[in-house]
DNA sequence: TGGATGATGGCCT
DNA sequence: GGCCATCATCCAA
């Protein structure tokens, strides 16, 4: 294990959200806490487009207390609560643009003791392969609502080159429209740690 | 103020 | 695949 990351600069994240979420594909993400410090790497994302997408919480500019941080400048911390589960998000594009990319799974890197403990289990298959699950291993909280990602205690550092990148339908937003057959999910090609493998259609899509 | 909702996960058959 | 725990947030009234 490192003893140390670097975070990326903040001018990594500005980009286009559609480009953030595939150039986060491989970069760690790192959380230090007072219990230690977990690692993954990052190996699927999806993209959340503002205004224009149906599935994004800040679809037709919805300005809220839980939204209000969509609308920051690249690089804070959008988290927020899902039933029980916290699930985290990187803000993007320009400020009054809320556009924000889910980090879905990573793949364990660091810290793994750690991360086991605080999901009390020791499959590592399924240590941090869902977008709920990743949070609990790494300690990702709504304490990280609003943080930046480019200084600790939570950070984006360099990692690994996806060899090859996959792109697919997002996940659980059936309800959603169109938006729910955009192509805005993006994996690193048969990683064994990305939250599903295929996604089939029941119906043919016409 | 209350009821509906959900970018999930774990357990069941 | 189905069921549902469980709770902050949101919005209608």
């Amino acid at each position: 294990m490192k003893n140390s990351y670097e975070p990326l600069h903040r001018d990594f994240f500005m980009q286009s959200t559609i480009d953030l979420a595939q150039a986060l594909l491989g970069c760690t993400l790192v959380k230090i806490t007072n219990e230690g410090t977990a690692a993954g790497y990052i190996v699927e994302t999806e993209a959340y487009m503002g205004p224009m997408d149906r599935a994004a919480h800040s679809h037709q500019n919805r300005r809220t207390k839980r939204t209000e941080i969509m609308f920051a400048e690249a690089g804070h911390v959008y988290t927020y609560l899902m039933h029980t589960h916290c699930l985290v998000n990187v803000v993007s594009s320009d400020k009054e643009k809320p556009e924000a990319v889910l980090i879905r799974a990573v793949e364990p890197v660091a810290g793994m003791e750690l991360m086991f403990k605080r999901r009390g289990m020791t499959d590592i298959k399924n240590l941090t392969n869902g977008p709920g699950k990743l949070t609990k291993s790494l300690g990702i909280s709504m304490e990280d609502y609003g943080r930046v990602l480019w200084e600790p205690p939570i950070f984006i550092s360099n990692g690994i080159s996806p060899h090859s990148i996959s792109q697919g339908k997002r996940i659980g937003i059936n309800n959603t429209g169109e938006a729910k057959d955009y192509p805005w999910r993006f994996w690193i090609t048969e990683n064994p740690f990305v939250s599903r493998h295929q996604i089939e259609s029941k119906k043919p899509v016409i």
